[in-house]
DNA sequence: ATAGAATGGTTTCGATAATTAACTATTAAT
DNA sequence: ATTAATAGTTAATTATCGAAACCATTCTAT
């Protein structure tokens, strides 16, 4: 008889087994296309797929857990690539909303297909039974972030 | 009727709006307990996990994306620390063996526990079924890597 | 058997990127 | 109205990374 706990551990060695290396196989393609394609490092992919969910600043800082000044060097990086801009909120003027560019927007398009075209091509080793057991492991696991 | 593209389609987005949140969360905790109570940073703190799976320089490299003298440097750091030991091959004389220290393995072990114990936490609000589910999608999820 | 190629790792050095501390501007609190 | 707090930037220092050049060792091909 397996008892829950026991359940957990399982679970837990199995998720350790699989999603590092997945997520870490994921951020090297991102990084060979975002590099390969345009000249952006995968950090500063990040810094714009969290802008274009509209974040600030400060919410980039704790979201990314470095310091605010290092964010604000690499928003400035970014502005002079043209890939986002800086506007002073008119709400509360001390905010900055940074906005994507045009060119920014196409950016996260263009890399977000790849990478999807990517994920496709590997899940077509699965079956639909599998997939839907991803879909649903990814509502619970969802769960476990409120 | 949904077809398997469309449940692709639609477990790709499972994927991306679960996945990285969660490995972020995670990253996040870890992080907090490797600065807090030792003094490494995350990146070291993923040295020394590939150290302990018996990697060498060059494969920690190419499996970390970055060049040998960064990981060569980044040793040096850890070796300094008292966290990990250099010792050239018997076998091979070019080969050095990376090893981790007594305090090297104390301190992962630590984290590990800690970690764990933060998912386990969480996991709590999971029933028998998600459980399942969860393990099931991990073993089929890891089919995309080979 | 040996010269040359290949492999594993390190050192040096220049360029990037991060952190801390100090600073400006704006808003909130008492 | 002062003071405190917040959002962001600037400046100076430190740490990290990558390219090129290097050493030592092993493999390869004749």
């Amino acid at each position: 008889m397996t008892s829950l706990k026991d359940l957990q551990e399982l679970t837990i060695d199995h998720f350790w087994e699989t999603i590092p290396p997945l997520w870490n196989s994921i951020r090297s393609h991102i990084r060979a296309t975002a590099t390969g394609n345009f000249d952006i490092t995968v950090e500063q992919f990040h810094v714009l797929r969290f802008v274009r969910r509209g974040m600030s600043i400060s919410e980039l800082a704790t979201a990314k857990n470095i310091s605010r000044p290092a964010i604000s060097q690499a928003v400035d990086v970014l502005v002079k690539k043209g890939l986002l801009s800086r506007v002073q909120s008119t709400t509360d003027r001390r905010y900055v909303e940074l906005t994507l560019t045009k060119e920014g927007n196409a950016l996260l398009d263009s890399v977000f297909k790849e990478t999807r075209g990517w994920m496709k091509e590997r899940m077509n080793k699965l079956s639909t039974d599998e997939l839907e057991a991803i879909a649903k492991a990814m509502t619970a696991l969802k769960k476990m972030l409120d």
